[in-house]
DNA sequence: TGACTATATTCCTAAATAGGAATATAGATT
DNA sequence: AATCTATATTCCTATTTAGGAATATAGTCA
């Protein structure tokens, strides 16, 4: 992956955020405009960028479209990541961002494939209703 | 430093290879001019975006403007730096500037402040005059 | 002081980026 | 088919970024 790419991605402050909060696990739009507080459109146009850069997949559960952080990322990729990482580690901004991903991770009920990190977890869950997800 | 500026100093080619080569020792433009192959104005206005973030420091000798990294880089900044560097060691266009840059090394004479690392190998020359430098 | 060298800055044009408002698209439900 | 939910895209405005041409600034030298 072309490192001008990689920090054409990292230089705003929006999209480490998204970043960050997707290395703990894939996500949906609502799940990122619940955690920064920001607008939908402003969350999708960022994904956007990241997804036609290489840096992000998404893929489409029911009506959701769930992010996440590719599986074998290009080494320098990954170097980078770690990088970005042990940087926000004692940035309060990241570390509230972590804190209420793991709130909603508590209370969400969709989609399956958000918050999981593989398929295997998704499999082990039915269609079951539970709790409520967080839109409607 | 902020990690955005950071990101922002590093999405661009030439702003890279400026820094790459800065990895090794202190320069001037005419410097980067002769490795880089770019105009005096280009260089000069990377060098311009790079300082105005905290990047690089210069000072002036005689004539000459001498770029430098910081002695003492922010941790963040210094990671992000030595993540840069392991990123780019197998990539032809930098390993090439830094082939380019030994060479001239060998054969420039002024300034003083250029090439070295401290300030101690600056009061250990002179003022004699030798071989020739790159512009006139 | 004028000429020269080294480099920064201004002016200009063009492209990239950012975000809000509005709207289009796609899947699910009734 | 209509309605709803979730999200992408378009339109618009504004700012940032990039680079060439021209020019301004500053130190050195004769």
């Amino acid at each position: 992956m072309d490192l001008v790419h990689i920090y054409q991605c990292f230089c705003d402050r929006t999209r480490l955020r998204i970043l960050n909060l997707l290395s703990q696990s894939p996500l949906c739009v609502c799940h990122f405009q619940a955690i920064l507080g920001e607008s939908q459109v402003k969350i999708s146009k960022h994904l956007a960028y990241l997804r036609d850069r290489g840096m992000v997949k998404v893929e489409r559960d029911q009506n959701w479209m769930v992010y996440s952080l590719l599986g074998k990322p290009a080494p320098e990729l990954e170097s980078n990541l770690k990088c970005l990482q042990d940087c926000i580690q004692s940035d309060p901004l990241f570390a509230r961002d972590l804190g209420k991903l793991a709130s909603i991770r508590k209370s969400c009920c969709e989609p399956r494939t958000a918050f999981h990190e593989s398929d295997r977890d998704r499999r082990r869950y039915g269609k079951a209703k539970r709790p409520f997800h967080l839109r409607s």
